[in-house]
DNA sequence: AATCATTTGTGACGTGAATTCAACATGGCC
DNA sequence: GGCCATGTTGAATTCACGTCACAAATGATT
């Protein structure tokens, strides 16, 4: 059932445009509107109203008083509508506030060094970053896109992939010293490790054995809220972590930390994604070219560890 | 051909009314549509600016940036439509300028002495009474309402009679004896008339002869451009006039005017209408107020014109 | 984890309101 | 008085718009 059966915008445009040439012909030719259809939307309009707006003969129009008023509001109100519009529409070329939410190490490693470019191509963006490795939900965080290490949870948000890190369990020196390096996964039951204080959608940390994938994880002596956290934990001798290797990769080069288990999970990774909120409607321009712009120019590197001849680890690759 | 199938106006409501109450189906119970068709209408008018303005998920509802910002324009514009639309509705109720045209005699003896009232009763009209014997056309001298004696030319206006007056022949006595008061129509010919400066329906001035009505005018020896002006010729002698008995019957009564031939034209009377524009589009309350105001409480008084005992004429009636 | 209640999205369909078409009135101009 | 342009009216037609039924998703509840 057609229950908006009047349209006061198309109403007042087409009166406007009647008063503006002077006459229904003229209005309706530019309209594209059959004289008669003017004829009766004008009709309806005053009908509507109740009072009369244009006194008409074949030759000549007159405005009667409430017409006038009419008119003139009329006209200003098609201008703003037109830039009520015009302006969200604006939306087709990126301009606005986009704010962009990013875990911590691919956040502070891959996305701000591309921020200065980014910024500098479409001027009338403007960026909040927030770093964040906590779970957030993106409407309540008014977030246009999120950059999220990891399997991602269902949902109607649209994920495109930035790329994919080699992950690695390491400890500090000092820690492996005191409580051996594990040489098994079922070790690290033995272990101290550092969990996250969000949840995550995997448990444990994967292993391979053989041809399957086991997760195994040893009992968390702290938690961190966010991979730099962690990654200083880990560097404190608190406990092995698990981390991203373009993280923690010069740690391990200057021997800060040490990888273990490493035959065990030569392949462990996870994918980096931009997530947004999905198709249902047209994406602002600015999202759209964000995201566009990091899956174009977001490389993360990803280099294997390899065991030098002196004992030393080295990313290459 | 190109119809109007966008109805901005409806989408800004449902628009407004989706982030008032939050939610599509709580706005479609509001609007009686359902969940579907306000999605479908959001999404319709996301898609013409193409750009996103609702975030939405099944529970909760956020605005993009161009949300927010058309948001707040939606509701001032739809505010302003709202009042645009009530304030010429307003003409439902009597109010604003209203222009009256009037032939001058009628005007002055008959309009004016009711307009105080009629301004005391419609406290929110302001009157423009202009008095005019001359043709005019309504809408080009953007006069509301016309008040004009004699026959009408066919057009579309409409016409509503206010009353009827008896006409009246008559010369100045200082006249009549230099002249010789006519016995007969025909004897016109011998005389001197007033006639006028515009153009009327009737060339002549009607004579009963028998059954039939014939014309019959002396040539004029000046012309008036309204009914007084041709009162005052007549009063200085000029010629014979034709003029209404509610204006002149003051001036027979004193002696200072003399009708003739009476026996000729006993009926003649001219009626007395108001003229507007036609039903094509509701009329201006203000305009409707008058009309009925006037037809209500003109009264023509439509006296018989008597000789007394002494050979002077009254009105009676 | 699983169920439930609630909400949004999608495709096909039918309705009816709006527009067109054709014929007629009106006004101004020569 | 006849011609041309314009506005109006009634009936036929059509196409946009909302409904319907169903699917998917979300958050609360146990």
């Amino acid at each position: 059932m057609a229950r908006f059966d009047l349209n006061r915008s198309a109403e007042m445009e087409v009166f406007v445009r009647v008063v503006d040439l002077g006459g229904f012909t003229h209005a309706g030719r530019k309209l594209r509107l059959t004289p008669s259809g003017v004829s009766k939307l004008i009709s309806r309009l005053e009908a509507r109203l109740g009072t009369r707006l244009i006194n008409r003969t074949t030759r000549k129009l007159t405005l009667t008083e409430e017409g006038q008023a009419f008119y003139q509001r009329a006209v200003r109100i098609l201008a703003e509508m037109e830039e009520a519009e015009r302006e969200a529409a604006s939306g087709a070329a990126p301009r606005g506030r986009l704010t962009v939410n990013s875990n911590i190490p691919f956040g502070m490693l891959h996305v701000m060094p591309l921020i200065p470019r980014f910024l500098e191509q479409h001027p009338d963006v403007t960026l909040d970053l927030v770093l964040t490795d906590t779970l957030i939900d993106l409407m309540q965080e008014r977030a246009d896109v999120a950059i999220r290490a990891g399997p991602l949870r269902t949902s109607r948000l649209v994920a495109r992939k930035l790329g994919t890190s080699r992950m690695a369990v390491v400890g500090a020196p000092n820690y492996l010293a005191r409580f051996r390096t594990p040489k098994t996964p079922a070790d690290l039951a033995e272990h101290r490790g550092i969990g996250w204080t969000f949840p995550r959608a995997i448990r444990g940390w994967p292993f391979k054995r053989g041809d399957r994938t086991e997760e195994a994880v040893p009992p968390p002596a702290a938690r961190a809220s966010d991979g730099e956290a962690a990654r200083r934990l880990a560097l404190g001798g608190v406990g092995l972590a698990r981390l991203a290797l373009f993280h923690i990769g010069p740690d391990i080069e200057a021997g800060r930390l040490v990888p273990v288990l490493q035959s065990y999970n030569p392949g462990d990774r996870e994918d980096i994604h931009a997530v947004y909120v999905g198709h249902t409607a047209p994406l602002p321009a600015r999202v759209r070219a964000f995201i566009d712009f990091l899956a174009e120019h977001v490389r993360v590197g990803d280099p294997a560890l390899k065991r030098a001849g002196d004992g030393r680890w080295k990313l290459v690759g």
